[in-house]
DNA sequence: CCTTTTATAGTCGTGATGACCATTAAAGGG
DNA sequence: CCCTTTAATGGTCATCACGACTATAAAAGG
């Protein structure tokens, strides 16, 4: 910034788009919206907007994540910076510079047409198709950081509603990285990191039909976990 | 983006700033730049500049970092985007979107004027001073992401040589956490971890004065440590 | 009452890690 | 030339984390 009074600027658009997931029926989802208009008519795309002049693009990417799922407080939710993209073809009506979120909810209140007149919808993750601009791209990017904070932040929680199972923050996991877990290790492993959840004293709830009732947990005060709670490596590559 | 046709979009500035990072004589050092006009004037602050018009941001960043260190060929560095800082008010002039990266340097080529007229000199790291705008929170952002990169990444070989020392690699560790490593125990987990650095074989350099003389490595294939190499958990934190 | 389902408790072996100690190979000083 | 200093390298050992696995408890459904 250095160089702002000797170089001329050109002038940009900048746009903020969300990547926002939840967990649907122990599937992950993601909200997309249908484009009315060229380019990519037709096809979903990350919900977003324009940056008003008064907001930084946290703010906007608030306001544009209530408007879109209708929630009335969004406060709580985790909303995260992802990157920014500007590569110039990106958008080709014009130069628009991109700052995008991930925004993770806890519960998927139904799809709706939003503040915008496109309509939202949750679409299974994977299921999606090509969508419009570079938002293939962005919803990857989304999910691999997702996956990544998952390992070494209680990022899990974020997904879960305030009380919860340790089964259901299991499902998360699963979920999201597409592996399964053993429950016992999984449970020791939460359990034994102090802060990640505290227990709802003398309180159970039954999951949804049969089996033993569950314990209730809160999520705990602490952000990061050390030491990590790594994925199962892959086949094929070193450990 | 799916407003793109009903809002209407304020044009926005748009610049890239740089938090070049190498190590001089043990110590993590920064590149900076004294502002010679207002605001600012008299402060240093980070290096960078405008986006062209037919430039991403990553481009941009390239760009500026050749100009600034005088470097020839930056094609190899590491460079990685941080986040998109937005805040209304964070240049008083104008409405101004930073898109924030970090640079790693393996050696620092003396600081010299670089294609601007301000002057940029090697800082250590925390001997700054504050800096002009929000430049203090990018660098802190910067050493934070880097300091936890090393935990998980192959990243501190961006800091060294081609051809380095398992005690060079280690001061990279040492002097970004702040901390002090065992020796032996940082041996056995880096030769552990395959890929991360192969031995340059029959090959034996004096580090610089006395003591046995070192083997010499090259950065390996692989980009991610599993399992990671955990800084010590902070006294007082959960472990 | 028995099966199914899910939660919870515990065991056991292996591997990673932290805290050490020992040895080797160089430089420097008397 | 010997001795000290310095840094690299090699190794031990106890502890801990973790994966794999078995067992028990508490609910629903037939």
């Amino acid at each position: 910034m250095d160089g702002y009074d000797k170089y001329a600027h050109e002038p940009f658009a900048v746009t903020v788009d969300l990547a926002v997931l939840t967990l649907r029926d122990g599937a992950l989802h993601v909200l997309l919206v249908e484009r009315g208009q060229e380019p990519y008519a037709g096809h979903r795309a990350l919900p977003g907007g324009f940056l008003q002049p008064d907001e930084s693009a946290e703010t906007a990417a608030r306001r544009e994540l209530a408007e879109e799922t209708g929630l009335s407080d969004v406060s709580g939710l985790h909303l995260e910076q992802l990157r920014t993209y500007s590569e110039p073809g990106r958008d080709p009506r014009m130069r628009v510079v991109s700052v995008a979120f991930a925004a993770l909810l806890p519960h998927a209140p139904e799809a709706h047409g939003g503040g915008d007149a496109a309509r939202a919808d949750w679409v299974p993750y994977g299921t999606a198709g090509p969508l419009a601009f570079d938002h293939d791209r962005i919803l990857t990017d989304a999910h691999d950081r997702v996956g990544a904070k998952l390992e070494y932040t209680c990022l899990a929680t974020a997904f879960c509603p305030p009380e919860f199972t340790l089964g259901e923050l299991q499902r998360v996991y699963e979920t999201v990285w597409g592996t399964e877990l053993d429950r016992p290790n999984f449970r020791r492993k939460v359990l034994a990191t102090p802060g990640f959840v505290e227990p709802v004293p003398g309180t159970a709830r039954l999951t949804g039909g049969r089996g033993k009732p569950a314990a209730l947990y809160r999520a705990g005060t602490a952000t990061t976990l050390h030491p990590p709670l790594l994925r199962p490596p892959r086949e094929g590559r070193p450990t």
